[in-house]
DNA sequence: ATTATTTCGTGTAGAAATGACAATAAGTAT
DNA sequence: ATACTTATTGTCATTTCTACACGAAATAAT
């Protein structure tokens, strides 16, 4: 085998924090795995890239099959890749994120025989499969940062939301210990100018209906590229 | 050939951004490609991983090979993974950046045949070897980024430096179109209360000399962790 | 239909941070 | 001594941030 050969002998592959907002809390979407190695535990879901596939494309796969879902938000955060560890030969893995709108989920879809489930995404259990707490734990931080300073939120609610369910998700994302004020937090994200009020109210609540937002995108892109700076 | 063992003909390689800073702007330490492909090219300073070698340790031992230097600041930013990026064959790239102080860079050690130089960091030639700008361009926008939120800046800077200099080196990160003001740039990184005054000055200046100042790590780690937050 | 219950929606005032601005001080070179 | 160059320092007006409480609008229960 010549020299450059022997660098030919490793492979990679993607895996997937999928994030998701029940109104309550952050969640990760993880599996168990249903074959060796880790057999039984619970690890993210991922999967070896394709020789002709692209990264992205991989990633987008690993989310489809499990999901159903297509066109969501991913991002891809890096490339963890400690000689040791995978069990089976040198692979290294491209951690992504994506963020869904829970209610899209519908269950594991027939073609994926392994068990999937919600968990709380702040306390996982530590004994995942591989490496895939530190992966977890990096994107989970990396969703935290990039939260308050891009408006990707948005990406976990329905299409229309209420201010006070905006309120909900950005607290459990970062996890300010007393919670946002209110009127400040109302006063900051309308003053931005990046929402606008649908017609409709909430419907089907026992109490007063709040008015419903929508996140208007190329508004946002407008005032991005004159400066904004989303900041919550 | 087995479906598993299929997967196990792609290699990997790191690329390092390699950024100084000369007192006036932002550099990046290119090299000119000795062999094919894209022989002549300049590229970024990159090299397959070894088998039995973590990522991290790669990005060093490019770094070290290149430059002499160990012991930087060192970051990875993603992995770069279109499945035609290497006309080899199927080689992911792993892409750092590194900060260092351009002062130590001795020149190219005889060990390195290939001839490096250093360009501007914001005017690179659009030609470079592989997806190489595509690298270089999402490096330098990571470092402008972070630059501003992790004082991280001071890895370009000599360990004792002035309070002008510090400036000019945040003028070149951040291309602030009109420059910063000098009352409120001091006003506001002395507050941080991160720097401390050192006993010498400026020497072998023309005129009035300045005072020297050194970056507290200890210090800004103390208060970073009860909750300051650098920023510029 | 009155009442209880729940969440919605809104404004103000004091404190803190920001941004614009220029004159004197301390050295070297002639 | 004088010219030259860069270093150092404070104030004021404006903006932004933070803390804080009550009437309004709907449903559910009686």
């Amino acid at each position: 085998m010549s020299e450059v050969e022997s660098f030919f002998k490793s492979a990679f592959s993607v895996d997937n924090v999928i994030f998701g907002f029940d109104g309550r809390s952050l969640k990760v979407l993880l599996i168990q795995r249903g074959a060796a190695p880790f057999r039984g535990k619970w690890a993210l879901p991922g999967d070896l890239v394709y020789p002709n596939e692209d990264l992205d494309a991989a990633a987008e796969r690993v989310l489809q099959q499990l999901t159903g879902l297509s066109n969501v938000y991913l991002e891809q955060v890096k490339a963890f890749g400690a000689v040791d560890r995978h069990p089976i030969g040198r692979v290294i893995t491209i951690a992504y994120y994506s963020l869904i709108k829970i209610s899209n989920y519908a269950v594991t879809p027939a073609s994926f025989a392994q068990s999937a489930q919600w968990h709380e995404a702040n306390n996982v259990i530590t004994d995942l499969a591989f490496d895939h707490n530190d992966i977890l734990d990096t994107c989970l931080q990396q969703l935290k940062t990039k939260a308050r300073r891009e408006p990707i939120g948005f990406e976990l609610l329905p299409p229309k939301f209420t201010l006070t369910e905006l309120q909900q998700l950005y607290e459990a994302i970062l996890d300010q210990p007393k919670g946002l004020d209110k009127r400040n937090f109302r006063k900051k994200i309308l003053a931005m100018n990046i929402l606008v009020e649908c017609s409709e109210q909430q419907a089907g609540v026992a109490h007063r209906p709040a008015k419903l937002y929508q996140f208007d995108k190329e508004k946002y892109e407008a005032l991005a590229a004159k400066g904004l700076s989303f900041d919550l």
